[in-house]
RNA sequence: GGAGGGGUACCGAAGUGGCUAAACGGGGCGGUCUGUAAAAUCGCUGGCUCUGCCUUCGUUGGUUCGAAUCCAACCCCCUCCA
Protein backbone atom coordinates (compact mmCIF):
# COMPACT_ATOMS: atom_id res chain seq x y z
CA UNK A 1 0.00 0.00 0.00
CA UNK A 2 1.32 3.27 -0.59
CA UNK A 3 0.76 5.83 1.69
CA UNK A 4 -1.11 4.13 5.01
CA UNK A 5 -1.24 7.32 6.27
CA UNK A 6 -3.25 8.92 3.74
CA UNK A 7 -5.89 6.15 3.47
CA UNK A 8 -6.25 6.89 7.32
CA UNK A 9 -6.44 10.46 6.51
CA UNK A 10 -9.19 10.10 3.76
CA UNK A 11 -11.11 7.95 5.95
CA UNK A 12 -11.40 9.73 8.89
CA UNK A 13 -13.29 12.48 7.42
CA UNK A 14 -16.29 10.49 7.33
CA UNK A 15 -17.23 10.42 3.59
CA UNK A 16 -17.25 8.01 1.33
CA UNK A 17 -14.13 7.01 -0.49
CA UNK A 18 -14.38 6.68 -4.51
CA UNK A 19 -12.39 3.72 -5.28
CA UNK A 20 -11.10 2.72 -9.06
CA UNK A 21 -10.75 -0.27 -10.40
CA UNK A 22 -9.63 -0.74 -14.34
CA UNK A 23 -10.28 -3.50 -16.54
CA UNK A 24 -8.57 -3.94 -19.91
CA UNK A 25 -11.49 -4.63 -22.13
CA UNK A 26 -8.45 -6.93 -25.60
CA UNK A 27 -10.39 -10.05 -23.70
CA UNK A 28 -13.29 -9.99 -21.65
CA UNK A 29 -12.72 -12.91 -19.40
CA UNK A 30 -12.20 -12.04 -15.93
CA UNK A 31 -9.61 -14.84 -14.28
CA UNK A 32 -8.88 -15.58 -10.67
CA UNK A 33 -6.10 -12.94 -10.76
CA UNK A 34 -8.52 -9.80 -11.83
CA UNK A 35 -10.58 -11.59 -8.91
CA UNK A 36 -8.12 -10.81 -6.46
CA UNK A 37 -8.69 -6.99 -6.78
CA UNK A 38 -12.40 -6.93 -7.21
CA UNK A 39 -12.75 -8.80 -4.11
CA UNK A 40 -11.35 -5.74 -2.55
CA UNK A 41 -13.48 -3.18 -4.86
CA UNK A 42 -16.39 -5.62 -2.90
CA UNK A 43 -15.07 -5.24 0.26
CA UNK A 44 -14.83 -1.51 -0.01
CA UNK A 45 -18.61 -1.14 -1.96
CA UNK A 46 -19.68 -3.09 1.35
CA UNK A 47 -18.56 -1.04 3.87
CA UNK A 48 -20.18 2.07 1.80
CA UNK A 49 -17.99 3.49 -0.39
CA UNK A 50 -18.27 4.59 -4.31
CA UNK A 51 -16.69 1.53 -6.06
CA UNK A 52 -15.79 2.24 -9.56
CA UNK A 53 -15.07 -0.88 -12.24
CA UNK A 54 -13.58 1.10 -15.09
CA UNK A 55 -13.52 -0.25 -18.70
CA UNK A 56 -10.15 0.68 -19.98
CA UNK A 57 -12.28 0.83 -23.66
CA UNK A 58 -10.03 3.28 -24.73
CA UNK A 59 -6.98 2.28 -23.57
CA UNK A 60 -7.60 -0.74 -25.01
CA UNK A 61 -6.70 0.63 -28.25
CA UNK A 62 -2.91 0.80 -26.90
CA UNK A 63 -2.70 -1.84 -24.98
CA UNK A 64 -1.04 -2.46 -21.64
CA UNK A 65 3.23 -2.31 -22.19
CA UNK A 66 3.19 -4.00 -18.67
CA UNK A 67 4.14 -7.61 -19.81
CA UNK A 68 4.73 -8.87 -23.67
CA UNK A 69 1.83 -7.65 -26.07
CA UNK A 70 2.63 -4.67 -27.99
CA UNK A 71 0.18 -2.90 -30.64
CA UNK A 72 -3.16 -4.49 -30.47
CA UNK A 73 -5.94 -3.48 -33.13
CA UNK A 74 -8.30 -0.58 -32.17
CA UNK A 75 -11.88 -2.27 -30.57
CA UNK A 76 -15.25 -1.43 -32.39
CA UNK A 77 -17.87 0.07 -30.41
CA UNK A 78 -19.45 -3.30 -30.95
CA UNK A 79 -16.69 -5.23 -29.40
CA UNK A 80 -16.42 -2.99 -26.42
CA UNK A 81 -20.08 -3.20 -26.26
CA UNK A 82 -19.83 -6.85 -26.47
CA UNK A 83 -17.19 -6.73 -23.69
CA UNK A 84 -18.65 -4.55 -21.24
CA UNK A 85 -21.81 -6.92 -21.22
CA UNK A 86 -19.39 -10.00 -20.46
CA UNK A 87 -17.35 -7.81 -17.69
CA UNK A 88 -20.91 -7.33 -16.02
CA UNK A 89 -21.97 -10.71 -15.97
CA UNK A 90 -18.95 -12.17 -14.46
CA UNK A 91 -18.38 -9.76 -12.10
CA UNK A 92 -21.68 -9.80 -10.24
CA UNK A 93 -20.89 -12.89 -8.33
CA UNK A 94 -18.67 -10.98 -6.75
CA UNK A 95 -19.69 -7.07 -6.77
CA UNK A 96 -23.21 -5.83 -6.36
CA UNK A 97 -24.12 -4.28 -9.53
CA UNK A 98 -27.08 -2.21 -8.35
CA UNK A 99 -24.26 -0.44 -6.43
CA UNK A 100 -21.41 -0.62 -8.74
CA UNK A 101 -20.39 2.67 -10.98
CA UNK A 102 -19.48 0.99 -14.38
CA UNK A 103 -17.50 3.83 -16.30
CA UNK A 104 -15.52 3.73 -19.78
CA UNK A 105 -12.63 5.48 -19.99
CA UNK A 106 -13.29 6.71 -23.71
CA UNK A 107 -15.75 9.06 -21.72
CA UNK A 108 -13.24 11.57 -21.08
CA UNK A 109 -10.08 10.09 -23.09
CA UNK A 110 -11.90 10.45 -26.54
CA UNK A 111 -12.81 14.45 -26.08
CA UNK A 112 -9.13 15.17 -24.50
CA UNK A 113 -8.12 15.33 -28.14
CA UNK A 114 -4.69 15.48 -29.15
CA UNK A 115 -3.86 19.07 -27.54
CA UNK A 116 -5.00 17.50 -24.42
CA UNK A 117 -2.63 14.61 -24.65
CA UNK A 118 0.51 16.76 -25.34
CA UNK A 119 -0.59 18.54 -22.06
CA UNK A 120 -0.96 15.40 -20.34
CA UNK A 121 2.43 14.22 -21.91
CA UNK A 122 4.35 17.73 -21.07
CA UNK A 123 4.08 16.18 -17.04
CA UNK A 124 6.67 13.54 -17.75
CA UNK A 125 10.62 12.88 -19.24
CA UNK A 126 11.93 10.17 -21.40
CA UNK A 127 13.82 9.26 -18.43
CA UNK A 128 11.19 9.28 -15.92
CA UNK A 129 9.11 6.46 -18.25
CA UNK A 130 12.21 4.89 -18.86
CA UNK A 131 11.96 4.43 -15.11
CA UNK A 132 10.06 1.48 -15.88
CA UNK A 133 11.75 -1.72 -15.72
CA UNK A 134 9.99 -2.78 -18.50
CA UNK A 135 10.74 0.06 -21.37
CA UNK A 136 14.27 0.11 -19.74
CA UNK A 137 14.81 -3.56 -21.09
CA UNK A 138 13.28 -3.22 -24.39
CA UNK A 139 15.41 0.27 -24.60
CA UNK A 140 18.71 -1.46 -23.77
CA UNK A 141 18.15 -4.68 -25.53
CA UNK A 142 17.31 -2.44 -28.93
CA UNK A 143 13.47 -3.85 -28.66
CA UNK A 144 10.58 -1.67 -30.04
CA UNK A 145 8.69 0.36 -27.82
CA UNK A 146 6.38 2.31 -29.97
CA UNK A 147 5.69 6.45 -29.04
CA UNK A 148 2.05 5.39 -28.41
CA UNK A 149 2.83 2.78 -25.28
CA UNK A 150 4.68 6.13 -23.88
CA UNK A 151 1.24 7.15 -22.93
CA UNK A 152 -0.57 4.16 -21.83
CA UNK A 153 0.47 5.12 -18.17
CA UNK A 154 -1.00 8.64 -19.11
CA UNK A 155 -4.00 7.68 -19.96
CA UNK A 156 -4.33 5.24 -17.30
CA UNK A 157 -3.50 8.27 -14.62
CA UNK A 158 -5.81 10.96 -16.00
CA UNK A 159 -8.32 8.14 -15.50
CA UNK A 160 -7.65 8.72 -12.12
CA UNK A 161 -7.40 12.70 -12.18
CA UNK A 162 -10.87 12.73 -13.91
CA UNK A 163 -12.56 10.41 -11.36
CA UNK A 164 -11.18 12.00 -8.58
CA UNK A 165 -9.99 9.05 -7.54
CA UNK A 166 -9.19 8.54 -3.29
CA UNK A 167 -7.93 4.90 -4.00
CA UNK A 168 -7.02 2.84 -6.95
CA UNK A 169 -6.13 -0.78 -7.07
CA UNK A 170 -4.75 -2.78 -8.98
CA UNK A 171 -1.78 -6.14 -9.02
CA UNK A 172 1.83 -4.89 -7.93
CA UNK A 173 3.01 -5.09 -11.28
CA UNK A 174 0.67 -1.98 -11.76
CA UNK A 175 2.87 0.05 -9.59
CA UNK A 176 4.41 2.45 -12.09
CA UNK A 177 0.96 2.94 -13.82
CA UNK A 178 -0.32 3.39 -10.73
CA UNK A 179 2.44 5.89 -9.52
CA UNK A 180 1.78 8.25 -12.51
CA UNK A 181 -1.73 8.46 -11.81
CA UNK A 182 -0.58 9.97 -8.03
CA UNK A 183 1.64 12.81 -9.84
CA UNK A 184 -1.30 13.73 -12.66
CA UNK A 185 -3.44 14.54 -9.90
CA UNK A 186 -1.00 16.68 -7.60
CA UNK A 187 -0.60 18.64 -10.78
CA UNK A 188 -4.10 19.19 -11.14
CA UNK A 189 -4.29 20.25 -7.46
CA UNK A 190 -6.25 17.06 -6.66
CA UNK A 191 -5.26 15.00 -2.99
CA UNK A 192 -3.57 11.85 -4.82
CA UNK A 193 -4.81 8.80 -4.64
CA UNK A 194 -3.78 5.71 -2.14
CA UNK A 195 -2.51 2.69 -3.92
CA UNK A 196 -3.58 -0.75 -2.72
CA UNK A 197 -1.88 -3.64 -4.48
CA UNK A 198 -2.05 -6.86 -4.16
CA UNK A 199 0.75 -9.84 -5.04
CA UNK A 200 0.57 -11.22 -8.54
CA UNK A 201 -1.34 -14.59 -9.10
CA UNK A 202 0.78 -17.55 -10.48
CA UNK A 203 -0.59 -19.25 -13.55
CA UNK A 204 -1.83 -23.11 -13.18
CA UNK A 205 1.83 -23.67 -14.23
CA UNK A 206 3.78 -22.49 -11.00
CA UNK A 207 5.59 -20.31 -13.14
CA UNK A 208 4.27 -17.43 -15.05
CA UNK A 209 1.95 -14.97 -13.50
CA UNK A 210 -2.02 -15.72 -14.24
CA UNK A 211 -3.11 -14.64 -18.21
CA UNK A 212 -5.22 -14.91 -20.56
CA UNK A 213 -2.54 -14.77 -23.30
CA UNK A 214 -0.58 -17.77 -21.60
CA UNK A 215 -4.02 -20.08 -21.25
CA UNK A 216 -2.56 -20.43 -17.69
CA UNK A 217 -5.85 -19.40 -16.12
CA UNK A 218 -9.09 -20.13 -14.01
CA UNK A 219 -11.99 -18.17 -14.96
CA UNK A 220 -14.36 -16.95 -13.02
CA UNK A 221 -16.98 -18.17 -15.40
CA UNK A 222 -15.58 -21.71 -16.05
CA UNK A 223 -18.05 -24.24 -15.00
CA UNK A 224 -17.71 -25.67 -11.11
CA UNK A 225 -16.27 -29.57 -12.72
CA UNK A 226 -13.86 -27.06 -14.72
CA UNK A 227 -12.68 -24.88 -11.96
CA UNK A 228 -11.83 -27.48 -9.83
CA UNK A 229 -9.89 -29.48 -12.03
CA UNK A 230 -7.73 -26.84 -13.14
CA UNK A 231 -6.71 -25.62 -9.92
CA UNK A 232 -6.18 -29.48 -8.97
CA UNK A 233 -3.29 -29.46 -11.72
CA UNK A 234 -1.31 -26.32 -9.83
CA UNK A 235 2.24 -27.23 -8.58
CA UNK A 236 2.61 -28.50 -4.71
CA UNK A 237 4.81 -25.52 -3.82
CA UNK A 238 2.08 -22.85 -4.92
CA UNK A 239 -0.93 -24.28 -3.02
CA UNK A 240 -0.38 -21.67 -0.14
CA UNK A 241 -0.64 -18.71 -2.63
CA UNK A 242 -3.76 -20.13 -3.94
CA UNK A 243 -4.97 -20.47 -0.58
CA UNK A 244 -4.71 -16.84 -0.16
CA UNK A 245 -5.00 -15.08 -3.51
CA UNK A 246 -7.84 -17.92 -4.86
CA UNK A 247 -9.74 -18.95 -2.11
CA UNK A 248 -9.28 -16.05 -0.19
CA UNK A 249 -8.64 -17.56 2.91
CA UNK A 250 -7.00 -15.99 6.45
CA UNK A 251 -3.44 -15.24 6.83
CA UNK A 252 -3.94 -17.92 9.61
CA UNK A 253 -5.65 -20.24 7.36
CA UNK A 254 -2.39 -19.52 4.92
CA UNK A 255 0.63 -19.87 7.51
CA UNK A 256 -1.02 -23.23 9.11
CA UNK A 257 -1.29 -24.37 5.06
CA UNK A 258 2.24 -24.11 4.61
CA UNK A 259 3.69 -25.32 8.17
CA UNK A 260 1.95 -28.45 7.03
CA UNK A 261 3.52 -28.39 3.64
CA UNK A 262 7.19 -27.81 5.18
CA UNK A 263 6.98 -30.65 7.62
CA UNK A 264 4.67 -33.39 5.88
CA UNK A 265 2.09 -33.97 8.02
CA UNK A 266 -0.87 -33.95 5.06
CA UNK A 267 -0.85 -34.98 2.09
CA UNK A 268 -0.67 -32.09 -0.33
CA UNK A 269 -3.35 -33.52 -2.23
CA UNK A 270 -5.70 -32.87 0.89
CA UNK A 271 -4.93 -29.31 1.27
CA UNK A 272 -4.96 -28.95 -2.65
CA UNK A 273 -8.49 -30.18 -3.01
CA UNK A 274 -9.41 -28.31 0.12
CA UNK A 275 -8.50 -24.99 -1.65
CA UNK A 276 -10.07 -25.99 -4.51
CA UNK A 277 -13.56 -26.95 -3.25
CA UNK A 278 -13.00 -23.30 -1.24
CA UNK A 279 -12.29 -21.41 -4.08
CA UNK A 280 -15.19 -22.96 -6.19
CA UNK A 281 -17.61 -22.06 -3.21
CA UNK A 282 -16.66 -18.15 -3.70
CA UNK A 283 -18.55 -18.50 -6.94
CA UNK A 284 -20.87 -21.12 -7.24
CA UNK A 285 -21.52 -21.80 -3.44
CA UNK A 286 -20.51 -25.05 -1.01
CA UNK A 287 -23.19 -27.51 -2.61
CA UNK A 288 -21.81 -26.71 -6.11
CA UNK A 289 -17.87 -26.79 -4.94
CA UNK A 290 -18.41 -30.33 -2.52
CA UNK A 291 -20.49 -31.89 -5.56
CA UNK A 292 -17.50 -30.62 -8.00
CA UNK A 293 -14.94 -32.18 -5.29
CA UNK A 294 -16.84 -35.75 -5.48
CA UNK A 295 -17.39 -35.42 -8.97
CA UNK A 296 -13.63 -35.12 -9.70
CA UNK A 297 -12.48 -37.86 -6.85
CA UNK A 298 -14.71 -40.41 -8.97
CA UNK A 299 -13.62 -39.56 -12.22
CA UNK A 300 -9.46 -39.04 -11.43
CA UNK A 301 -9.07 -41.08 -8.37
CA UNK A 302 -12.00 -43.85 -8.12
CA UNK A 303 -11.88 -44.06 -12.41
CA UNK A 304 -15.68 -44.02 -12.48
CA UNK A 305 -17.43 -43.49 -15.65
CA UNK A 306 -18.95 -39.83 -14.86
CA UNK A 307 -22.78 -40.20 -15.22
CA UNK A 308 -22.92 -37.38 -17.85
CA UNK A 309 -20.57 -39.23 -19.89
CA UNK A 310 -21.03 -38.70 -23.78
CA UNK A 311 -23.34 -40.84 -25.72
CA UNK A 312 -22.77 -41.74 -29.21
CA UNK A 313 -25.42 -44.12 -31.87
CA UNK A 314 -23.81 -46.77 -33.55
CA UNK A 315 -27.04 -46.69 -36.50
CA UNK A 316 -25.72 -43.09 -37.63
CA UNK A 317 -22.94 -43.95 -39.13
CA UNK A 318 -19.75 -46.10 -39.87
CA UNK A 319 -20.10 -48.39 -36.61
CA UNK A 320 -15.93 -48.95 -36.66
CA UNK A 321 -13.52 -47.86 -34.47
CA UNK A 322 -11.50 -45.04 -35.56
CA UNK A 323 -14.95 -43.59 -38.00
CA UNK A 324 -16.53 -43.50 -34.33
CA UNK A 325 -14.34 -41.78 -32.50
CA UNK A 326 -14.18 -39.02 -34.97
CA UNK A 327 -17.24 -39.03 -35.39
CA UNK A 328 -17.75 -38.63 -31.14
CA UNK A 329 -15.01 -35.67 -31.18
CA UNK A 330 -12.86 -37.68 -29.44
CA UNK A 331 -10.04 -37.51 -31.96
CA UNK A 332 -9.72 -34.29 -34.30
CA UNK A 333 -9.03 -36.46 -37.63
CA UNK A 334 -8.32 -40.09 -38.87
CA UNK A 335 -5.14 -39.73 -38.30
CA UNK A 336 -5.53 -38.53 -34.48
CA UNK A 337 -8.10 -41.63 -33.82
CA UNK A 338 -5.35 -43.97 -35.88
CA UNK A 339 -2.76 -42.82 -33.37
CA UNK A 340 -4.79 -42.92 -30.47
CA UNK A 341 -5.37 -46.89 -31.22
CA UNK A 342 -1.95 -47.65 -31.96
CA UNK A 343 -1.32 -46.21 -28.36
CA UNK A 344 -3.09 -48.03 -26.33
CA UNK A 345 -5.30 -45.47 -25.34
CA UNK A 346 -8.83 -46.91 -25.95
CA UNK A 347 -10.26 -49.71 -24.24
CA UNK A 348 -14.17 -51.38 -22.84
CA UNK A 349 -14.12 -53.19 -19.69
CA UNK A 350 -10.46 -52.93 -18.95
CA UNK A 351 -9.62 -54.49 -22.19
CA UNK A 352 -7.64 -52.26 -25.01
CA UNK A 353 -9.18 -52.36 -28.15
CA UNK A 354 -6.42 -53.05 -30.87
CA UNK A 355 -7.49 -52.87 -34.44
CA UNK A 356 -9.23 -49.57 -35.57
CA UNK A 357 -11.50 -51.43 -38.02
CA UNK A 358 -13.14 -53.62 -35.36
CA UNK A 359 -16.65 -52.95 -35.63
CA UNK A 360 -18.45 -51.75 -32.57
CA UNK A 361 -21.52 -53.20 -32.63
CA UNK A 362 -21.00 -56.32 -30.43
CA UNK A 363 -20.12 -53.72 -27.85
CA UNK A 364 -23.03 -51.74 -27.55
CA UNK A 365 -24.62 -51.23 -24.18
CA UNK A 366 -20.68 -50.79 -22.82
CA UNK A 367 -18.69 -47.75 -22.45
CA UNK A 368 -15.23 -47.15 -24.24
CA UNK A 369 -12.73 -45.13 -22.62
CA UNK A 370 -10.18 -42.78 -24.26
CA UNK A 371 -7.55 -42.42 -22.44
CA UNK A 372 -7.54 -41.62 -18.78
CA UNK A 373 -11.03 -39.30 -18.46
CA UNK A 374 -12.71 -39.58 -21.55
CA UNK A 375 -15.52 -41.32 -22.08
CA UNK A 376 -18.13 -42.74 -24.71
CA UNK A 377 -21.44 -44.70 -24.30
CA UNK A 378 -22.43 -47.30 -27.21
CA UNK A 379 -26.02 -47.01 -27.53
CA UNK A 380 -27.26 -48.98 -30.43
C1' G B 1 15.92 8.29 -47.40
C1' G B 2 20.32 4.65 -46.77
C1' A B 3 22.31 -0.13 -44.86
C1' G B 4 21.41 -4.80 -42.86
C1' G B 5 18.55 -9.01 -40.57
C1' G B 6 14.27 -12.06 -40.85
C1' G B 7 9.32 -14.68 -42.24
C1' U B 8 9.70 -22.91 -41.11
C1' A B 9 4.52 -27.17 -38.08
C1' C B 10 0.07 -24.97 -32.01
C1' C B 11 4.43 -21.68 -30.00
C1' G B 12 9.83 -20.91 -29.88
C1' A B 13 13.76 -22.48 -32.88
C1' A B 14 17.33 -25.68 -36.30
C1' G B 15 17.84 -26.83 -41.28
C1' U B 16 20.89 -23.57 -46.96
C1' G B 17 19.69 -28.96 -53.38
C1' G B 18 18.14 -35.47 -52.54
C1' C B 19 19.14 -39.54 -46.42
C1' U B 20 13.32 -33.90 -44.39
C1' A B 21 6.51 -34.84 -42.95
C1' A B 22 11.16 -31.41 -41.60
C1' A B 23 16.44 -31.69 -35.62
C1' C B 24 15.67 -29.63 -30.65
C1' G B 25 12.70 -27.22 -26.67
C1' G B 26 7.77 -25.84 -24.93
C1' G B 27 2.68 -26.97 -25.17
C1' G B 28 -0.93 -30.78 -26.15
C1' C B 29 -2.23 -36.04 -26.29
C1' G B 30 -1.26 -41.19 -24.88
C1' G B 31 1.28 -45.52 -22.04
C1' U B 32 3.58 -46.80 -17.28
C1' C B 33 3.81 -45.30 -12.35
C1' U B 34 1.52 -42.40 -8.37
C1' G B 35 -0.63 -38.78 -3.81
C1' U B 36 -3.51 -36.02 -8.82
C1' A B 37 -5.27 -33.85 -14.46
C1' A B 38 1.44 -33.26 -9.70
C1' A B 39 6.49 -35.27 -10.31
C1' A B 40 9.18 -39.03 -12.92
C1' U B 41 9.58 -41.98 -17.29
C1' C B 42 8.60 -43.78 -22.32
C1' G B 43 6.01 -42.67 -26.79
C1' C B 44 2.81 -39.81 -30.24
C1' U B 45 1.92 -34.87 -32.17
C1' G B 46 -0.17 -32.58 -41.26
C1' G B 47 -4.06 -35.38 -43.87
C1' C B 48 -6.13 -39.84 -46.17
C1' U B 49 -9.80 -45.03 -48.76
C1' C B 50 -2.71 -46.00 -44.16
C1' U B 51 2.64 -51.83 -45.31
C1' G B 52 0.94 -47.00 -49.62
C1' C B 53 -0.67 -42.18 -51.27
C1' C B 54 -1.55 -36.73 -50.96
C1' U B 55 -0.44 -31.74 -49.19
C1' U B 56 3.04 -28.32 -46.12
C1' C B 57 8.44 -24.36 -44.76
C1' G B 58 5.41 -15.65 -46.19
C1' U B 59 3.08 -15.21 -51.70
C1' U B 60 3.60 -16.03 -56.92
C1' G B 61 6.48 -17.62 -60.81
C1' G B 62 11.20 -19.85 -62.50
C1' U B 63 15.90 -23.22 -62.56
C1' U B 64 16.55 -28.62 -61.69
C1' C B 65 15.65 -35.62 -62.68
C1' G B 66 14.78 -33.54 -57.62
C1' A B 67 13.84 -27.28 -53.71
C1' A B 68 12.17 -25.34 -47.03
C1' U B 69 17.02 -25.05 -49.28
C1' C B 70 19.13 -21.84 -55.83
C1' C B 71 16.94 -17.44 -58.95
C1' A B 72 13.15 -13.36 -59.77
C1' A B 73 9.22 -10.39 -58.33
C1' C B 74 5.89 -9.16 -54.56
C1' C B 75 3.85 -8.86 -49.36
C1' C B 76 4.95 -8.49 -44.15
C1' C B 77 8.18 -7.89 -39.65
C1' C B 78 12.64 -6.15 -37.15
C1' U B 79 17.45 -3.48 -36.26
C1' C B 80 21.00 0.37 -37.16
C1' C B 81 22.21 5.21 -39.50
C1' A B 82 19.66 9.89 -40.97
Amino acid sequence: MIEEAELREKLSRNRPLTVKLGVDTTAPVITLGHAVAIRRLAAFQRLGHRAIFLIGDETSRVGDPTGRNEARPPLSEEQVEAAAAAFLQQIGVILDLEKVEVRRNSEWLRPLGFSGALQLASHFTIARMLEREDFLKRFRENRPIHLHELLYPLMQGYDSVALRADVELGATEQKFNLLVGRQLQRDDGQEPQVLIMHPILTGLDGEQKMGKSLGNYVAISDPPDEMFGKLMSIPDRVIPEYVQLAADRPTAEVQEVQRALADSSRNPRDLKARMAEQTVALYYGAASAQEAHRRFDATFREHAVPDDAPSISLQDGDSRLVPVLVRAGLAQSTSAARRLVAEGAVRCAEVKLTDPERDLRPLSGSTLRVGKHRFLKLVP
